[in-house]
DNA sequence: CTGACGATTCACT
DNA sequence: GTGAATCGTCAGC
């Protein structure tokens, strides 16, 4: 594996988490690296999994109908923060904010695919080998990367936690649209094509291949 | 203050 | 396939 350390000019710009179209940003996100910097530990991960949640129309959002709680008050930031939340008492789940203030779009990191520091997420892991499981599901890439609910509102721009566009490019026709995970409670809104995913990568989580 | 529960994961049957 | 883990959040009293 060959070390790369990415530039502070590979940072994804704060217009691009400002645009206004939610999916098109997790489309967009699919093939980018996540980093996180804590204690001087690097560790990052290439995207090949996100989800969009819509704002307030999206009824499986955490801002649906514009609901607006201690939490969530993060979502109505301007895009470019990380909103992380604890799921079930145990998973930390890492989101990025996009859209402008008061608009509370959201895009969750599902699964990413390690590219530094695997020693360390193995570590944080509790895991002795490498295998597609170490990143594979929210929960997991949290964990791997040391994202916990304290680091939400960290700025995407900063040092510590930021994506950042290493040059690779997906092919455009290996990432499909599916409806999301776990949101059946959404109704209708649980249909949705919101969520997008590297076809045939042993990092997205669902069944196996 | 209390109780119900979740954008999940993992061990076990 | 089923169920437990485990706790912050939120609605309701």
């Amino acid at each position: 594996m060959k070390a790369i350390t990415f530039r502070h000019s590979d940072k994804l710009p704060i217009e691009f988490y400002r645009q206004k179209n939610v999916c098109t940003i997790a489309r967009a996100l699919i093939g980018k690296v996540l980093v996180s910097v804590f204690n001087n530990i690097e560790a990052a991960g290439r995207i090949v999994e996100t989800e969009a949640y819509n704002g307030a129309i999206d009824k499986a959002s955490h801002a649906w109908g514009g609901r607006r709680t201690n939490r969530t008050e993060i979502m109505y930031a301007a895009g470019g923060v990380a909103y992380v939340y604890l799921c079930y008492g145990i998973h930390h789940l890492f989101n990025v904010v996009t859209n402008e203030k008061d608009t509370p779009h959201a895009i969750l990191i599902r699964g990413i695919e390690p590219l530094i520091g695997i020693d360390h997420m193995l570590q944080r892991t509790g895991k002795l080998r490498l295998d597609n499981t170490l990143t594979r599901g929210p929960g997991n890439v949290s964990k791997a990367l040391g994202i916990y609910t304290q680091h939400t509102g960290l700025s995407l721009l900063d040092d510590e936690l930021y994506i950042a566009d290493d040059g690779f490019r997906i092919k455009p026709s290996q990432i499909i649209a599916t409806p999301r995970i776990g949101v059946d409670y959404a109704g209708k809104d649980a249909l949705l094509p919101y969520r997008f995913i590297v076809k045939d990568n042993p990092y997205v989580s669902g069944k196996k291949s």
